[in-house]
DNA sequence: TGGTTTCGCTACTTCAGGTTTCGATACCTA
DNA sequence: TAGGTATCGAAACCTGAAGTAGCGAAACCA
């Protein structure tokens, strides 16, 4: 908030911004959480973000890696690892600001391919190919996997503001679950 | 396309202004989809379309109201309608131009209040109303019904940037049919 | 102590959404 | 046929945000 005298870099300063990035999202919403913005309300200046990151897009995917952190995927079964992807990417994307700024990005991404590439590469595949290894399903499989929980969230999302209740939660995973339990598709 | 000079208005002008909104997102994508470009594409001022829609996402909103009509709920039982329905705006989301827009304008409503409550009223509640009529589920079932299908469609060309090919199609249809076929939810 | 790195600040460019103004023209009515 | 009115086209303009450039200042390192 504060300004702050020029000088040497300062440890940790992608903390920093990244937790200010949440926090402006969270306030303001995706589209008026300018980079001026942000870079105030982490007390530096403008120039310093686009020297640590090409575009506003690129902050942002950075930001949710940091946020997302490494997938946890622990269970016994299948279906427990299915159950458990599920309700950490609703717990995540239910924090202040992620969601928001998830949805945000994903929605330059649509006319963006630069963006779309980042987003894509650094963003998704990690998290697909921890989840194809983990699940033993093929490529294809684990995609549509993502696109109908993150795409079903994400929608939810976009149309009313808020994340989605704990019911629609539930009625997600069991019909993702009981899809994926056959082997007919 | 070729200059034009002024005088009363034609008929018909917002059929040539949808067209080219179509085409031209379908060529430059959503956001470089300028308004200027739009018009130009019309063989119109920017003024005019101004004078008829209060901002960009409104137009966008009246130019898919337009190419999508009325949806078609024809067929017998219940797992009839809800497949044709998914077909069709299967189908819909497959035209030129018409999934960019789609996606594009769902973007910009994530933090655009004002354009959320446009595309809720005047796109998504005529279909959710509708299917609600026909299938005779409550509110919140269908409105989850719209988030899956939706959703998991526009992720999917958010994400590839082409609409999703048929057998995934069917995996969706399958599964989303499955899970209404019980009244466990 | 001196060089290098990184930062803060100011100013700038570019571009798109949206507004305003004004002149020109076609339609409608008398 | 004449005049009023509605609408269009053109061009200039404003606002806000992304991204860039240059300079001075401070901290770290050798």
């Amino acid at each position: 908030m504060t300004s702050r005298p020029p000088g040497r870099p300062r440890t940790g300063l992608n903390d920093v911004v990244f937790a200010a990035t949440l926090s402006t999202v969270h306030e303001l919403g995706y589209a008026r959480a300018t980079v001026d913005r942000i870079a105030a309300a982490a007390g530096i200046a403008k120039t310093t973000i686009y020297r640590r990151w090409p575009s506003k897009g690129a902050l942002i995917v950075d930001c949710l890696l940091d946020a997302f952190g490494p997938v946890p995927l622990e269970g016994a079964g299948r279906a427990e690892l299915m159950s458990s992807a599920i309700h950490w990417i609703v717990a995540k994307i239910g924090e202040p600001g992620v969601g928001d700024a998830f949805a945000g990005v994903f929605s330059d991404a649509v006319s963006d391919p630069a963006l779309r590439e980042i987003l894509s590469t650094r963003l998704q595949d990690p998290y697909r190919i921890a989840l194809q290894e983990a699940l033993g399903e093929p490529e294809a499989r684990v995609l549509f996997f993502i696109d109908v929980v993150v795409g079903t969230l994400l929608h939810r999302m976009g149309m009313t503001g808020e994340p989605m209740a704990a019911a629609d939660v539930t009625a997600l995973t069991g019909m993702v679950l009981s899809h994926f339990a056959d082997d007919t598709a």
